[in-house]
DNA sequence: AATGAATGAGTCTTCATTCAT
DNA sequence: GATGAATGAAGACTCATTCAT
């Protein structure tokens, strides 16, 4: 599906606004405003606010892709599918392919916040209907990439057996969500007020990534 | 605060109403509907749908004092003063404090799977207003009690250092919350559906307490 | 149903301004200043504004039907059921009771219009919903009425047979629309602008009256 | 008045839904993409939806009078200006001429439901406006030719005296119109449903002309 | 000549809240 | 204390029309 300027401009402010203030919070008015499109616009471009939600978990969606594919023509190491290309890499451990996988992820989430909370608030609720339908498929591709490279792993003899991988997956996105999700809370509690936004965004990442991989490695590897 | 029967009543449909379809999802009318009492009666008793929210975090955290309390003349383990208590308890080794209060948040999370959605949903947004500062309250009280009890096993030489407390919060609620808020997704992604409800929700229970016990043990005890 | 003041006064607001526009025509907020009510008491009491027009088809079908037991009391010669009392009198010629019933038919028109130019309107759309019901028995009940003393007058030998009573339905209620709807033309083509309008209003009556008594007349009775 | 094939294109397809519809309750959007042309050339064809209307009134009336002259050339017996003829000729006697005028008329009805509909729905209101104006000349042209044709045969003593020919107009019309417009309740009331669509019509009309000729010799021609 | 994009005004409906009783 | 009736404000959405191209 291609976006033409305007509605990429409103599938944005929305995405902004959504986060703020939930979907339901959100008013058309507030989102054209916000958009300075006029207030007919969301309804003529996405038909109601309904599947303008729908088509920013597709935009979504269809962009994270989209960059995949480029950062496999630059060679960066940070895409699903570079991911999915790595894992038959021999070169590597096993466990530096997960390392990477969760920098991935943590990229990921740090990069689309804003859409990252939508998705924490929408799958709370509405099992039903076409985003229900695109968190599944994401959460299904995700555990199935993960499996892959965990039994690899296990069968090279690098990860131990047990593994209880949709814990694993649990811990990966609900660590992450919670800490992006309520870094609010986070920056009060443990005195960071006095870092400027960016540097505050770096202490976030940098803690997640050797917090996530310390878990993984530990849970992995290690012995009992 | 005491609240009278019908307030009760009010505040638990409000609770599983918001769970369901968030708290600007459900209108007042829906509550006294389904609570089967007159419309005008929440504002009449709250004053206003968002001080029902406010009244529902209270009656919670209310709630669950209460409750501990009466676990606490009971004997019994697992309220958050008996938490306290325990963390003095020279008999018991610093792994097995934690172990028991990691089973207590799992205790708490499952047991008010509600009002956990609601906190997941409302955390994302707001952050002022009186809900806010509720939410911040907890974060503080669960932080401070369990830095206390990895500082102690951290003194008698049973847990490393080095420990990121807050990260460790983050795992612990986010991995708790991401299953409870998913667990629909989970059951559908690993083939549960056979299961009754109640098999199910026993199954989510273990897995979680295994799992987490089984990361803060790794992280706190192991060699890296 | 029971209908309070404020509702009777919407559907009578209503039922003049759909005559006027058309339904869709009329705008609940034309209806709502006409009627001096506020906005919004039109969903309040009637749901929505197609609700709004059944309720006033069944009102003014049970209005109808209201009229006729006070009717029935007062001994008057007017009422439907008046007319299923008629039609087994011996003493009333065949012809006698046709041209009552014409006459109650005529009433009925002439008293509610405002209904009539509705029912008109709607009756050539529509062909599903609760109102196209109402209108399907309306006519049914009419044309069995008919029927059945059509039929006596053969029996008695004062009706020729070979009566085509569907299309004297569409006789006598197509004329009488026809006039009354109309009426406008009417006047302008046959240069009767300087009666009042009362005059005007009996001028019609007696002249569908004349009329129809001497068409039915004609094809009830006469050798062809 | 010419239109081009996209013009009546547009007018034809407004026909049905205005006929379906009305003319209220179908949108420019419905038109434009039932006719399979772009939204905006209805207003640059005909300047607006109103205009729209007015000029589908022109059209038929055009349409109408050209059949005519077309009709004259062919030597058939059913226009209108073909009536005007027939009304001097000697040969035929006055009920002859009546009864080709009736069939005439039905024909005309029967062609045009949507048309018929339209008009029906249209001059319950709007007393104003170009197409009121268009109805009142249509009107009064029929009655023109119709008191014509009743006062010559009251001269040659074929008709009786006492004849209201606005009344006569008014169950002509009328009957027509009420059969035509109800015609799907007339199916059901008279259980009809197993005949097709084409034999139905072919039914309609037949009753049609036998009950309205019968109708009119009756009136015009027996004694009281 | 024809149209895709855009829009202001209007639609119906729902909302949380108030208030007289 | 409790509530039925009522309402102003706001909700999402649709409309006929315009205009630059």
């Amino acid at each position: 599906m291609e976006y033409n300027e305007k509605q990429v401009q409103i599938m944005e402010t929305a995405e902004i606004l959504f986060a703020e203030k939930g979907f339901n919070g959100t008013s058309v008015r507030d989102i054209a405003e916000k958009a300075n499109v006029n207030l007919a616009m969301v309804s003529y471009y996405f038909g109601s606010k309904d599947k303008l939600l729908e088509a920013l978990f597709g935009y979504r969606g269809e962009y994270f892709k989209l960059k995949l594919e480029t950062m496999i023509e630059d060679r960066e190491l940070t895409s699903l599918e570079k991911m999915e290309t790595m894992i038959d890499d021999k070169e590597l451990s096993s466990l530096e392919k997960m390392n990477t996988l969760i920098d991935h992820y943590i990229e990921k989430i740090m990069q689309q916040q804003c859409f990252s909370r939508i998705m924490v608030r929408e799958q709370v609720l509405n099992h039903t209907g076409i985003t229900a339908e695109l968190i599944f498929q994401m959460k299904k591709k995700n555990q199935e990439l993960i499996s892959k490279l965990i039994h690899q792993g296990q069968k090279k003899g690098e990860f131990k057996k047990n593994i209880d991988i949709p814990l694993m997956m649990a811990t990966l996105i609900g660590t992450a969500n919670n800490l992006v999700a309520t870094q609010f809370y986070y920056r009060e509690l443990n005195d960071l007020q006095s870092m400027s936004e960016e540097e505050f965004q770096k202490h976030l990442k940098k803690k997640l990534s050797q917090h996530l991989k310390k878990l993984f490695k530990a849970i992995l590897t290690n012995e009992e």
